[in-house]
DNA sequence: ACGACATGGATAGTGCCACTGTCGATAGTT
DNA sequence: AACTATCGACAGTGGCACTATCCATGTCGT
């Protein structure tokens, strides 16, 4: 197929998809001769999954292209590349990096739910920095809520690999979803908490009562 | 104060501050003479919400502006400046409109929950772009999981509220912690549950197992 | 009191990013 | 043969979040 179709396949314009390939976000098409071109369905896919990963995800141009590397190299395994999905996505980068007292708390969180992670998980920074910006403004009752948060973090993480391992005998399509899950997922949870958040403020009796009850 | 302390204190440089305050960002300082003014202690919490919204949350300055300004609007009530905070987020303005397939199977999902919101809440249209992000990636097994996320989003916003309510006497000071709280939270869930998704990669026996590498 | 230095306010400029437009040579289509 | 579409390279655009420059006016140390 041409460069048209594939725009109209796809939504996205010619202009764009040549874009992409000089980005190497798009690999090039096979040469049908000294000046053209075909396109497969392959590049159907990669686009749907590079459009989902910018315009969902929010991520930039460069950590798309980290991503699909990995994605594309048989030799990464699965929770490589799922890792690689996770420091892709728009976690803050630190301007000054999370201070003490907030790395400890998060150490301390992570021990006391049991949980086992490698040092450079990005999501210890991630939390850590959330605690520092609490903190600086004024705010301390943030830790109590942790382990609730914890806890429902892990229960959207089990369900998060219980989608992806059914297809794990396909490498290839695994990756995809565990790299297009791990982005989405993110949006999906936000999205569920702002409807919950709306359910909740309007079923609360809102007489200042400390419901501090557990959430199940 | 003059600007410079105020830079100082804030981590953010005069130059900066100077164009929070011609965006409407900050309120101007109070005059103390022809040509000198002076800020206070509100300039500092202020600038610390607005570097909050921005670094962590990711907002566009655009989306902080409407944001204060609910927060300093005393008319306002604390459930709309939650749902200002929740319009302000990153969250997709669609290209497209969600499909209705997608729309359908989230006010089902909504159904199920027993939950009760309005029309316009701007995950519902977060979630269902998700959806057909993922339908269009050739996947349809995420609504399997759909409750499962919808669970656990509820158990975040209990605890959101359980942090909000016991402020609620002081409406300025709630304002600020909706606002911080929605947009903070979003990046908090999402941190924990990239541990959280190590943790259970790891202690999961998947006879699919490639490899017990951990992320990167 | 006086001079070096900082400040406030206005305006123009910078750097980054994600595209988008233009061009000339060539290929397919009728 | 006429006409449109395509390829590839490269320059240009528009949006955004600052950042730099000016300069008339203040403030501070001595």
């Amino acid at each position: 197929m041409r460069i048209s179709e594939l725009a109209e396949r796809s939504g996205t314009s010619p202009a764009t998809i040549k874009f992409y390939v000089r980005e190497g976000l798009l690999p090039p098409a096979a040469k049908t001769g000294y000046n053209q071109v075909s396109y497969g369905e392959e590049h159907v896919r990669r686009l749907h999954l590079v459009r989902a990963l910018v315009d969902v995800g929010g991520l930039p141009i460069s950590r798309v292209r980290a991503v699909v590397a990995a994605v594309d190299d048989p030799q990464v395994p699965l929770t490589e590349v799922m890792g690689v999905a996770q420091h892709a996505l728009p976690g803050r980068e630190a301007s000054s990096p999370p201070s003490d007292p907030s790395r400890a708390a998060v150490l301390d969180l992570v021990a006391a739910q049991g949980w086992a992670v490698h040092d450079g998980n990005p999501g210890l920074a991630q939390v850590a920095a959330v605690l520092d910006t609490w903190v600086a403004m004024g705010r301390k009752d943030l830790f109590d809520g942790l382990p609730h948060y914890a806890r429902a973090a892990e229960a959207v993480a089990r369900t998060d690999l219980a989608l992806v391992w059914p297809d794990a005998a396909d490498r290839d399509r695994s990756a995809e979803t565990v790299v297009v899950g791990t982005v989405l997922g993110d949006v999906l949870v936000a999205g569920l908490r702002r409807i919950a958040q709306e359910h909740v403020a309007r079923t609360t009796s809102h007489s200042h009562s400390h419901s501090t009850e557990e959430p199940s």
